[in-house]
DNA sequence: TATATTATTGTATGCGCTTACAATTGAGTG
DNA sequence: CACTCAATTGTAAGCGCATACAATAATATA
């Protein structure tokens, strides 16, 4: 089919710009003038040399080009994981963003293990991203000085905090909680108890902790009862015993999937939502609002946040500025998990 | 704190290899071989190199290193979505195994359309990642000559058919079904219907249908009643009440999501699962089991596939040969969403 | 038609790194 | 101590592409 003309290339390797060059009878100058859709190059001239191109298969060599260019067109994000679908949500949104604007999306995972985000760090820098993302705001500092010395662009999304040194896309964990809290109390529960997410390393549960104990202590009122679970249907449900049986007649779960695992709990109790006992999420899964009783949770906006977050970075990229934050909104969904006592 | 001494690189661009070298006083080849390893550098020399490449806090450009090695330790993967539970799993599976060799992972995401596919893979193609993970079967022409023009080593996941052209790491979703059908079959069920995920341009969900058709007529049997829906709790609630209000005593869905919404609109209507009718679901998501009642589902080994396909791209690549497929096993998960009648 | 301009194209260099091959050094041997 | 051989290190040539600058062709001007 491409019947590669013997002033192609020898055979070794790839097709490369100097074989379409040979093949098209112009230089590599005029080849890459073409790729790159230069207006200096007369119409039969480019019209010859994109038959070549056609003809010979060609397929430009991203990286030699990264090289010359020193632009990699390439962004880079480092997620705890991708078995959470706020995260995957995010960087489904985050990937479309950078492709339409012709960039490519390096991933990695680092499994909430902050020397793991160091050295996944450092790779990214190795391979050149022009942006990157991270998650939250607790990072060792030998990950900071790697972003400082190589001048890396970069956002801490999932998190907003103003004091923070780096420029972030998300919310105030703590102050959604508020809003949560507030409807609680305004509902009439007292007893209000939390199952949060694991803290260790963990900015955002530990900030949904801390805006609840907060905003509680603003109403006058403390934890009834507290522990922390990991991140699964099961583990919360052996996880909330203790918080039943402390007579809570509320309980704020860390996310939407302790609160599935909690639901479960009180259920197999006897005890009925929300008469009972009100359980409240966050994040606002897609299931949330088929659950029953449908859950009474914090929207979390992962997809604009990953959009976000992309653009802030292309935007910065492109104008060769600081990347700026970009707070955004949470909205408290009240559903028939929580009622008016 | 680096403080690069003036025999350092002149302050423009990133400090590169030559710059170590110089500060250290040796050669780049000799830089270039205490990074990779080599093992003809005597000790002293190399413990000046390395404490150049820490004062000068360096970090080696892989982009240039692949381009000069040939080889750009980077995998690709284009998925369909992030916002299915089963991709994002197999994608974490994935991306782990790559970076535990070494290797790094470029994502796309094709929202299941078969020209970005076709275009995303040529993107991977032009970045030059030695591997590709795709899913399915289904593709343009124009995707396979690429693929095929270019050698590009890759494996079609979440599929398993012995007669597609490309080496395939998945289970087989048609005999899947065998089993499920079986299953609601013994327990007594007869008018059984299925309420199926969108079958165009995604063969995972044409073999679903096709395997519960055919193992329905192996039983005498022929499908009461069938319906397609999106992939989403709301449409499939929808989507579902033509087929109650057929009158079917089974339903199966295409996956688990469907299943939720079909479990929704199916209590909303008084009917008690499973006495009165029948759902099974196909992925088994962590949430099925929590359900009430638990979801009769398929375990479908994401995880796995995820890291096997990694592990057999990653193995084609080291022995230098063809990559070979993979037959995963699925799993019937009976739990309370069946009985025996 | 000769010359000044401008529009195109080619030449050559370098991006940062690896590696074949040459050069140098050190150790071992008679 | 001269000489051989192996262990180290340096030299230099790319990898595939972009681009500053030089060269040339095309068009306009007088």
């Amino acid at each position: 089919m491409t019947d590669k003309r013997d002033n192609a290339n020898s055979g070794t390797g790839p097709v490369t710009q100097a074989d379409v060059a040979r093949f098209a009878n112009v230089s590599t100058a005029t080849v890459s003038r073409v790729l790159n859709g230069s207006s200096l190059v007369r119409p039969k001239v480019r019209e010859t040399v994109e038959q070549a191109i056609a003809q010979l298969g060609y397929v430009p060599n991203e990286g030699a080009r990264a090289l010359a260019r020193r632009r990699s067109n390439t962004l880079g994000a480092i997620i705890p994981t991708l078995n959470n679908a706020m995260f995957a949500a995010g960087m489904n949104a985050f990937e479309e963003e950078a492709r339409q604007n012709g960039y490519g999306l390096f991933i990695s995972v680092s499994n909430y293990d902050a020397a793991q985000e160091s050295f996944l760090i450092r790779q990214m820098i190795e391979r050149g991203v022009e942006g990157l993302l991270l998650v939250g705001n607790t990072r060792m500092d030998e990950a900071r000085d790697l972003l400082q010395q190589s001048a890396m662009r970069h956002v801490c999304a999932w998190a907003y905090d103003p004091a923070a040194g780096a420029p972030n896309v998300g919310f105030d964990n703590a102050k959604a909680m508020y809003d949560l809290v507030d409807h609680v109390v305004d509902c009439g529960y007292r007893k209000i108890a939390m199952l949060a997410a694991m803290q260790a390393g963990n900015d955002r549960a530990q900030q949904r902790v801390q805006g609840v104990r907060a905003r509680l202590a603003h109403h006058g009122l403390k934890l009834h009862a507290f522990a922390e679970t990991r991140y699964s249907v099961q583990w919360a449900k052996k996880a909330v015993v203790r918080i039943l049986s402390s007579g809570a007649d509320a309980i704020i779960c860390g996310n939407d999937v302790i609160a599935y695992g909690v639901l479960s709990s009180v259920k197999a109790k006897a005890l009925t939502v929300p008469r009972d006992i009100a359980v409240v999420g966050f994040d606002d899964l897609p299931l949330s609002a088929d659950l029953d009783p449908a859950l009474t949770t914090v929207r979390v906006p992962a997809h604009q946040m990953g959009q976000r977050a992309a653009l802030e970075l292309l935007n910065a990229i492109e104008e060769d500025r600081d990347v700026r934050g970009y707070q955004l909104e949470t909205h408290l969904v009240i559903r028939d998990s929580t009622m008016q006592l």
